[in-house]
Formats: structure tokens, C-alpha cells, sequence
DNA sequence: CACGATAAAGTAAACGTTTACTCTTTTTCT
DNA sequence: AGAAAAAGAGTAAACGTTTACTTTATCGTG
């Protein structure tokens, strides 16, 4: 037998569907022992409202689409989670799409969230293309950027000032007396998150006074493996150094590892600071020192943004979030 | 302007409603000109088919829910990434129900999933109580266990043998010349993952002919800190041991941390072997020997048997999968 | 007591598809 | 040439809601 519907409670009540539907509403028009008949009848057949047929009529799929590189990572998945904690408050579910930062993936979801006529979507982490901005379009619905922006577009987002912190992240191992500083940068192709956190540590570097140079700085993808070969080069060929700023946790764990097998001490010997402050940075050994981006957060921030758009606000301001350099015990003081 | 449907298709090549579905589904029943005249009109109008009127009529949404205790965790998310890569790959959307391991929660995320008419749901880590399989049943869509079974009701699951895990795990220390193993084991309510693990402790011990001591065991919830309390309460209380055996990553690299702190070497003053291998047990310095649990496979592979029970076969059976003792730097050789 | 106002409830269209059925035209075969 | 079969296309019902509009009954008021 199917799942009884709405006509299936107005039968078994003795009233109209249209009765049966305002009581569920709580809207007026029926009596209080039609009330009641009513939801006897619900009650009794294990009635459950249709949200496919409600989304149909009322052109409402209360879900939302959401973007991410790569859920298994704890930087999508910590935004993912402050997401997904709002929507649900809001009565909004989420689609999770996983796009493995692939075009070809990212546009098919794209057109999925367009045919499943979800209510917005969530873009996070890369950069949002223009095939993807016309499909965005195309399903006329609002959009919320996560960790990435676009110069191009008006769209608002959420976002910390990678520029800033990564001058600050410098700036904090300047004051602790480190006059040899070297850098393992993102993706540099990447203008997000690539280039500004360059930008940062060189500005920091010319404004005190410190010579920037290009052979201090290594290369990398913001993963681990990276990391570590970024480092290796480094140790083997820069000018020596005391410190070293990675632009992702992921990096700046990757290096520690192979100061440690170096037998390199940190922090006596190499001070490290990462930028991320993904929950296991504080789990490893000796706890790393970061650039905390408050993910969680600016995924609630996003989510509730979005379904202001979706509810009607005709605007919304981007939000720049504040970072906060988190001292755990990677970095050492100079004497 | 409204999104165009396929009325508005029909009306611009001039045809009715039907072909053009019949032409946009690929069946019979039109000419080749029809057919070029309708993707035409399909092109120029931008006409995307809306899912939501299609679900009404097929009965199928393409969707399926999934359920995870936490999205942040690593644990959660691995698994996740494997059951959207398949989920994808067939044509299936997948909403992500974050439970906060509360109740409350899950039968409201439960309630949402029945009336979004998914096509199936995944539960994943955690005891299925009665009122969800309630729920459950009532929506009449298959559903599939990962990481944790049901001795009560009949329901396909994909999983590790923890006992066994644990027993090997247990083994390979003493292998490696340990006598004095401490542990320290998971949630001891937690009937699925709390207590097999200790009983293959103790177990291996037994027929090493070791001595099980309640007092070489500490309590935690899998969370790093409550491994750091159970070692710290360990290391002053417990008799003394050369190895540990942590019921999950988390409160491995915890014990390791509070071991370090102490000055203790690992491995050669104290070996320890975690258990899930999740990705940041590779980074953490020295690299975490554990025992690997298979997590996307088992995403994968609960995927792939979801959406052959919705796609109609039968039966499916549930699949024990091996886990794996992936050595890397944390347990020494004793003399 | 007749009137309009209000409350209670029903009718049916609409949302955008799919598909069973029907109808017409063309092709094929004897 | 004529009948049967096949191809091309259209009509309309159905999916499960919501809601504008209509109808009927009840009530208070002058």
C-alpha cells in the first residue's frame, strides 16, 4: 500500500482536503471538532505531508546546495558543519557536493542544484568561474561565497582578510626576534588564497626592515605532501633561517615533520606558524601555532546570509572576519 | 520571467508536451526533424527540467539522506566523501544530516528525509534506536549501516570486526615484545565500537598468556581529550608499560602528547598503536602506527548497496570489510 | 424576522512532469 | 490496390499539495 495522503486523511475524517490542509497550516476556517477529527485521522494513518508536492506548488524546496572541494578535508568539512548547523535550524536541508575542485564535476552539480530547484547555494574555497557563474545565474536563485570571493561578480561573501593575517602571522615572528623567516606559499596560480598570503608576508618583511628573498620562499599546494617537499628544499638549499611561515596547517605539519626528522627542534631550533587552525593542529606534537580563520563560523555566517536572501532581504553585506594568531608552542622567542 | 518549462518548449517547435518529453527522454515516436526543431527550442529557451514535478510523478527524487554523528570529525567525513563519490557517479543527490549523536535531531532529520521523499538513507556511527528504525520503516525506503550494525533488526551493514581489529592490534605489540600493555578503550556503553575492542584486548592478552589488569585500562569517549586524561591517569596510576593501545587516533595522538610532554620517547620509551587511521595519523610526528578502517571503501561500498536496493534487487548482503595494521613509527621492537 | 456579516467547509485549478491511450499518416506487404 | 502494421504525434489524466473562489450554515442586529 502507498503512503496515505492528504485525500486519504479527508476520507477518513469526512472533510475536503482543502480542511485537512488548513488545520495542518494552522490557518482559520474549521471548527474545533473538525480539528480534532482531523488530526485523529493524521495520527491514525501515520499521515506525513509530501514535500515534493508542497515544493512543486510552492515553488519552495527549503534545501539549500552546497559546494565543497573536498568534504574529507577538515577545512570543508568544518565550514560544511557551521552550514549545515543553521540550515537546519532555519528548516533548510543541504545538499553536500563534493566537486574534488574538478570544472567538469562542479558544473554537473551545478546543473543537478538548478533541476532539483534548490532555494540558493554556497559556494566555498576556489574560485568561481565564469561557466559556473552563468549557470548560478541561470537558476535564479542567491548565492553565498565561503573562503573565496569574486572580483568580477557582486556576490557577497565570507571571508578572512588573507592579506592581513598572513602579515600579522609574519609580523608576530618578526617580534619574537626572528630576523630569517621563510615562507611555504599555496597554489600561486591561486588569487584567493595564493597570491594575498604572499603579498602579506612580504609587505610584513619590507616594513620592518627585512630583506625579502625569492629563495626563501617554497611552493606548494596547501597539502601535506607538499609541504614537505617545500621544506626539504628549503633546509637544503636556502639561506639558513629560524623560522618559517606555512600558508596552510596541512604545510606547516607536513614541515615540522621533516625539521623532525632532521632532528631539527622545535621550537628551539625552527619555529613554524601554519594559518588554518584545523582542529588537529592542536593535536599534534608540540601543538602548532596558527592563523585561526574561524571556519565553523563562517559557515553559520554564510547560511544565515543566504536564507535572508532566500526569505527576501534584497541585500546582504559581505562580511571580511577577523582572524586571530593562536600562540601554542611551535614558535620560539629569540633571545 | 518565470524559468521556462516544458510548455513553453513545446509551444516554440510547435509541438505538444509530449514529444517533446519523448524526445528529451530519448523514447520513440518522433521524426528527426521534430527532434531538431525541439532541441532547438530546448537550447534557445535554456529549458532545464524541473526534478521536483518529475519526482512527483516517478516517485523517485535521485536523493538519498545520509546521517553522520559529526561532519567536522575526520571519521565522519571520510566516510561521507566515499558515499557522495558513488552516490554521484549513479545519478544520486545526497543530503547531509548532521546528528550531534542527539536524538532529538536525528528523528527530526528523520522526519525531513520521509517527507523529502529521499529513495534511501545511509546511517552512519551510532547505536540505531528504536524510534529511528520506527521512523525508518514507516518511510519505506531501503536503508544501509555503516560503521555500526543492529542485532535487533535485520538491516545491511558494511563495518570492520572490531573485536578482531582490536585482537590483532593487541597481538602486534606483543609480537613486537611488549608485556606490559596498557589500553585505553572507547566509550564502555558504546556496545558497537566500546566493547569489542576491549574484549579483543583482552582476548590477545589471554592467549598470550599475559595478565588482563582492569587497572592497565583507562576509559575514554574516542575524543583526544579524554585521551589525554586517560593517560595522564594511567602513566601515574597504572603499573607501569612500554606499550599502549589507544581505541581510536584521537586519543592515541592525545596519549602521545601527554607522553611527550613528560619527556617520554616514542617509541623507544613507549610504544603506542592507534586505531582508524585517519588522514592526520600520518602527519602527527612520528607518524601514528594503527589500525586501518577503510572509511570512503566503506562509504563506497554502502553507497553502491544502497542504490542496488533502490534500484530494485532484493536482497543484499552485509559486508564485513578488513581492516588493516599499517606500521609506521610508534611501536619499537623490544630487545 | 429579514438582513448582512461571519464562520465553516467544499470545489477545482494550478504547479511541471510522465505516460497510457488515441488518432492520423505513412510504409510495407501481398 | 488494399489491408495491416508501423511511425509520428496529440490528449488528458495523474502525482500530492495549496489556495482562490464559492457555497452553505449560523448568528447578531435593527
Amino acid at each position: 500500500m502507498n503512503p496515505p495522503t492528504i485525500k486519504d486523511v479527508a476520507k477518513a475524517s469526512g472533510v475536503s482536503v482543502a480542511t485537512v490542509s488548513r488545520v495542518l497550516h494552522n490557518l482559520s476556517g474549521y471548527s474545533d471538532k473538525t480539528k480534532q477529527k482531523v488530526l485523529q485521522a493524521v495520527e491514525e494513518l501515520g499521515y506525513q505531508p509530501n514535500a515534493i508536492a508542497r515544493g512543486l506548488i510552492n515553488k519552495r524546496t527549503q534545501t539549500i546546495g552546497v559546494l565543497v572541494p573536498d568534504v574529507s578535508s577538515s577545512f570543508s568539512s568544518e565550514i560544511l558543519h557551521g552550514i549545515e548547523q543553521v540550515a537546519n535550524d532555519k528548516g533548510f536541508s543541504v545538499i553536500m557536493c563534493n566537486t574534488d575542485e574538478d570544472g567538469k564535476r562542479t558544473l554537473k552539480y551545478l546543473q543537478v542544484l538548478g533541476e532539483k530547484q534548490v532555494d540558493g547555494v554556497i559556494f566555498t574555497s576556489g574560485s568561481l568561474e565564469d561557466e559556473y557563474y552563468k549557470l548560478l545565474k541561470q537558476m535564479r536563485v542567491p548565492v553565498v561565497l565561503v573562503n573565496t570571493l569574486s572580483h568580477k561578480h557582486a556576490i557577497p561573501y565570507v571571508k578572512v582578510d588573507d592579506r592581513q593575517a598572513s602579515y600579522h602571522a609574519t609580523e608576530y615572528l618578526i617580534r619574537k626576534g626572528h630576523r630569517d623567516i621563510a615562507m611555504i606559499c599555496g597554489t600561486i596560480t591561486d588569487a584567493i588564497a595564493g597570491v594575498p598570503r604572499l603579498e602579506g608576508y612580504r609587505q610584513a618583511l619590507e616594513d620592518h626592515g627585512l630583506e625579502y628573498m625569492e629563495s626563501r620562499v617554497g611552493y606548494g599546494n596547501f597539502r601535506l605532501d607538499m609541504g614537505r617537499e617545500a621544506m626539504k628544499l628549503l633546509l637544503d638549499e636556502a639561506p639558513p633561517f629560524t623560522a618559517l611561515f606555512a600558508a596552510s596547517d596541512e604545510m606547516a605539519i607536513g614541515a615540522m615533520g621533516v625539521a623532525l626528522e632532521r632532528g631539527l627542534k622545535i621550537p628551539e631550533e625552527m619555529s613554524i606558524i601554519g594559518y588554518d587552525d584545523l582542529v588537529f593542529s592542536r593535536m599534534v606534537f608540540p601543538p602548532l601555532t596558527t592563523i585561526h580563520q574561524p571556519l565553523p563560523m563562517m559557515g553559520r555566517m554564510a547560511s544565515e546570509m543566504l536564507i535572508q536572501l532566500i526569505e527576501g532581504t534584497d541585500q546582504v553585506s559581505s562580511s571580511i572576519v577577523s582572524h586571530q594568531l593562536i600562540e601554542r608552542q611551535t614558535v620560539r622567542q629569540m633571545p
